[in-house]
DNA sequence: GTCTATACATAGATAGAC
DNA sequence: GTCTATCTATGTATAGAC
């Protein structure tokens, strides 16, 4: 019974998360106002800045994912397949907090920040299993191939990636990976 | 001597195009306002709206490219150096308004209207050379690993990227795209 | 602790002077 | 044909009432 101080507040503040990472997801960062996502959390508009300062706080925290558990589905097999695994993710559900990070990643400079961090980290990853000179630029365009079709699938919605079945795309996808990280069927 | 009349204003509609598609590639749609752009021309900001009437009008005619003059440069060998030689055009001198057309694609519906136009055309293009029951997906394929890359290297400046020479790309990513497109080396 | 009312800034668009 | 001045709308942010 005691539970409505910061119990209450909580859920609040849940519900304007998810409703912010909705709609930066949809529209990206300038076109979502701060109206529209305590409309969308059913609060008032005012509240929101309480909470959180500023709206570009407001997006940080949105954009904040959950702790990206690595790698813990399907049992990481070559770097090839582990990558596409991520990719397999990211076409069925990349998350809200993703999804709104990527939508606004060329023209909000904190949104450019936050992709260059998240994307330097996997190329930098897969650079460190990668043998010889070019092993980061190896991994650097490999990250950028499946940068790619995220952005056609997911946010620009190119009608022959949607309409493909996802292991269709694995299957066509898996060769041009392996050739571009140098390893050999 | 008369040719001041409508000379002298098709100079300042130029200036005031130039100007609005370096600012839209480098900040996009939202973040590039009226008054920067004529400021940035050298002219009244009143003078931008009596040309263009809006600021949506403006951006279409900023992004409408020169006739795109297909594949004129380097004498079209395969399908996969052609497209090599269009990322490779791209990597060095992408158009501005390219650019500000790309830059804008994810939060802009006008912009991201016109990248489907744009991609799909090539797609289509790409899919109408190559054989099977899969050729439009390989083709989306293969342009979006083309897209991921040009994003990578010339909007979000990733640094692997960045810094390679365009020829070891290119090396690199020959045989992904050759894999992509189900082509034999 | 939540909402009403409003201040303040920015920017797109317009009217009219020069 | 170009610029000054302004209108109007939107949206972030804040102050104060309930």
């Amino acid at each position: 019974m005691t539970i409505t101080r910061a119990e209450r507040r909580l859920r609040s503040e849940r519900r304007i998360l998810d409703a912010a990472r909705a709609l930066f997801a949809d529209r990206g960062f300038e076109r979502t106002t701060i109206r529209a996502v305590a409309a969308a959390a059913g609060v008032d508009p005012a509240l929101v800045m309480q909470y959180f300062g500023s709206k570009q706080e407001l997006f940080s925290r949105a954009v904040q994912a959950v702790p990206t558990k690595e790698g813990e589905p399907g049992e990481a097999r070559d770097l090839a397949g582990r990558m596409l695994e991520t990719l397999g993710m990211k076409l069925g559900g990349l998350s809200p907090a993703s999804l709104a990070m990527l939508r606004s990643m060329l023209t909000h400079p904190e949104a450019a920040d936050a992709a260059r961090t998240a994307l330097g980290g996997q190329i930098d990853r897969v650079g460190a299993e990668l043998p010889g000179d070019d092993a980061r630029l190896r991994a650097a365009l490999a990250t950028s191939v499946l940068l790619g079709v995220t952005v056609g699938h997911q946010l620009l919605g190119l009608d022959p990636l949607r309409d493909a079945p996802r292991e269709e795309i694995d299957r066509l996808l898996r060769p041009a990976l392996l050739a571009l990280l140098g390893e050999r069927e």
